[in-house]
RNA sequence: GGCCCGUUGGAGAAGUGGCUUAACUCAUAUGCCUUUCACGCAUACAUUCAUGGGUUCGAAUCCCGUACGGGUCACCA
């Protein structure tokens, strides 16, 4: 019998379980030597921020390369902040890159023994906590309303001092539990707080796998433990779940480095084994010639549904994540033409201590690489999914020439010198469109952009010849030679170099007839290969609008 | 402001006391290749590692001060 113990009943009537028991309930893991438990544990408060998806990658990697386990916990603890529906949207999201645990919370559902993974579920084994915690004296509950603590705080200010609630400011750490009690029954409303006996002058050490050992004053402050509304706050929460979760490395953002020192005297407290700890840099961007976080509300780019709509595949965004997390899988990308992140091995002492900028750039980079490795068929099924939701036009014609759209988006594609034409998705369309014979109507309505240094005449007479006498059936060198012929009969030099030397005796060279032709099939000057264009349309609808054009010239 | 972390070209970085005349990649520029575009290839881009001092035969690398940048100081996570 202690004098807090009549307090601990009346606030948590319903515990009847120890801190002991919890250890039986959620026994360590059985898992091989090595292995990593880690976690993502986001609020539900909007859609997948490009840090958190960033963390995720980090920790799903860590986890699946050493063997162990990854799990989603949902941190829905604010109430007031909490988005409807935002939780089932960000395991959408990691399931779109491939990085969805398949322990924890899912959505719509629960996976795993070491549940409930919902925060807002685990008021009990809290509650367990806190009890064994206030019969050691180690918390108390605190009466001051947000106002006293406003008071305090500007005393605290107005004399230089350090803010908080700790030491003699800590005003409610020495109400008698008899008070206490007297004072809850009548109703007064309170949170439950930590009894903090660490000194501000004391250093404490801890390991961060990444920036290795960081020092600082050992934790002083009696933080709120549990809330009015009766939910913990994130320390004790971290506290209670990583433990009994059994993570085994807390893989979080570096904002949370000056709370470890919190995290550790509760860790102490509760009599938990200390998780491995990496801090994570953050990602950031230039505004104003300031470095700063990417803020959901002002970044685009900092909400990773911005790049699933922009038609990056998931493969583009975690590549350029993994080259940040570790710098050199660039080189490794490079060697091994290949960015499948299981097969690369991601360490924490090769990851940047420093914030860096988020570099569109180097994203599109990747994005051109990685979308040039994939197969045409691949590629097809992938814009399909993608342009079903995002882009309706695109969805129509892929849905109407599946087989046409493949052989267009397999113009050039794969060996050595492969296109690398497309950044995203939303470039295809402009690139392929002309192969659609209502987007070629389209685009040729308002006229074609012929070179408007030669006679109407000469393109006319040009391109009759070469309906009349082309057979691109042939491979590709001998059929360029006959576009040599084709322009030597109507007087263009068969090379640049030979117009170069007698620019006087020629109308053009050849470059010049394939612009011609080039033109009148698709509509503008650029285009992927002509000779594969030309096979792919076929003589009938090649021949159709090349007439076309001709009507057009008349 | 206190405390933590950091500072190598426009960006990501390699570098752990002499192999550095600072690797590699992106971006940019120029040229080559080429029927256009894209690709590919070549070249250029930090006399210097925020800065001042110190240690040393020798420093981007070790030490100290300063400046700058970021993080954090809630009943938010």
């Amino acid at each position: 019998m202690n004098k807090y113990e009549e307090l601990a009943n009346y606030i948590f009537p319903d515990v009847d379980e120890t801190i002991a028991d919890l250890e039986k309930k959620y026994p360590p893991r059985n898992l091989k030597e090595g292995a990593e438990v880690t976690r993502f544990a986001p609020s539900p408060t909007g859609f997948l921020h490009l840090g958190s998806l960033f963390t995720s990658l980090v920790a799903h990697k860590v986890a699946k390369d050493s063997g162990g386990v990854f799990y989603l916990r949902l941190e829905d603890t604010d109430t007031k902040r909490e988005i409807e529906g935002s939780g089932e949207e960000l395991v959408r999201q990691l399931e779109y890159f491939d990085v969805a645990p398949k322990e924890g919370y899912l959505g719509n559902h629960d996976v795993g023994s070491y549940g409930p993974y919902r925060q807002s579920e685990r008021a009990y084994i809290y509650r367990v906590c806190i009890k064994e915690l206030m019969l050691k004296g180690r918390a108390y509950p605190c009466f001051c309303s947000a106002q006293e603590l406003e008071e305090t705080r500007e005393i605290q200010e107005a004399n230089k001092e350090i803010p908080g609630y700790y030491g003699d400011y800590a005003i409610c750490r020495t109400i008698e539990p008899e008070e206490a009690l007297i004072r809850i029954k009548s109703g007064d409303p309170y949170v439950i707080r930590f009894r903090s006996m660490g000194n501000h002058n004391n250093k404490v050490v801890f390991h961060d796998e990444i920036r290795g050992d960081i020092s600082i004053a050992e934790n002083d402050m009696d933080i709120v433990i549990l809330k009015s509304d009766g939910l913990p706050t994130y320390h004790f929460a971290h506290a209670v779940d990583d433990h009994f979760m059994r993570t085994t490395t807390v893989i979080r953002g570096e904002e949370w480095i000056s709370s470890a020192p919190i995290h550790l005297e509760l860790f102490e407290t509760l009599g938990f084994k200390l998780p491995k700890y990496a801090h994570l840099p953050v990602i950031m961007k230039l505004d104003n010639g300031n470095k700063r976080k990417l803020s959901k509300r002002k970044d685009p780019e900092a909400s990773v549904s911005h790049f699933i709509e922009g038609g990056y595949p998931s493969e583009s965004l975690k590549a350029y994540l993994m080259s940040i997390a570790n710098s050199n899988f660039e080189e490794w990308t490079a060697e091994n033409k290949c960015y499948d992140l299981d097969k690369f091995i991601f360490s924490f002492d090769k990851m940047s201590l420093d914030g860096v900028l988020f570099d569109q750039d180097k994203l599109n980079f990747f994005s051109k690489e990685v979308i040039a490795l994939f197969s045409a068929e691949d590629l097809y099924a992938r814009l399909v999914k993608w342009s079903k939701q995002y882009d309706e036009v695109l969805y129509k014609h892929l849905i109407g020439n599946k087989e046409l759209s493949i052989k267009a988006l397999n113009i050039e594609r794969g060996g050595e010198k492969a296109r690398k034409d497309f950044t995203n998705y939303k470039d295809v369309y402009p690139i392929i469109g002309f192969f659609y014979n209502d987007r070629y109507a389209e685009i040729v309505k308002d006229g074609y952009p012929f070179n408007e240094k030669f006679d109407k005449k000469v393109i006319i007479d040009l391109l009759n010849d070469f309906s009349r006498s082309n057979d691109y059936t042939l491979a590709n060198d001998v059929w360029f030679n006959s576009v040599k012929e084709l322009g030597v009969r109507h007087n263009f030099a068969e090379s640049n170099k030979f117009y170069k030397q007698n620019p006087e005796q020629y109308l053009g060279h050849v470059g010049d007839v394939a612009e011609i032709i080039r033109v009148a099939i698709v509509g503008a000057k650029n285009s992927p290969n002509l000779h594969s264009v030309l096979q792919i349309l076929g003589k009938e609808e090649v021949d159709r609008r090349i007439k076309l054009a001709i009507e057009y010239l008349n």
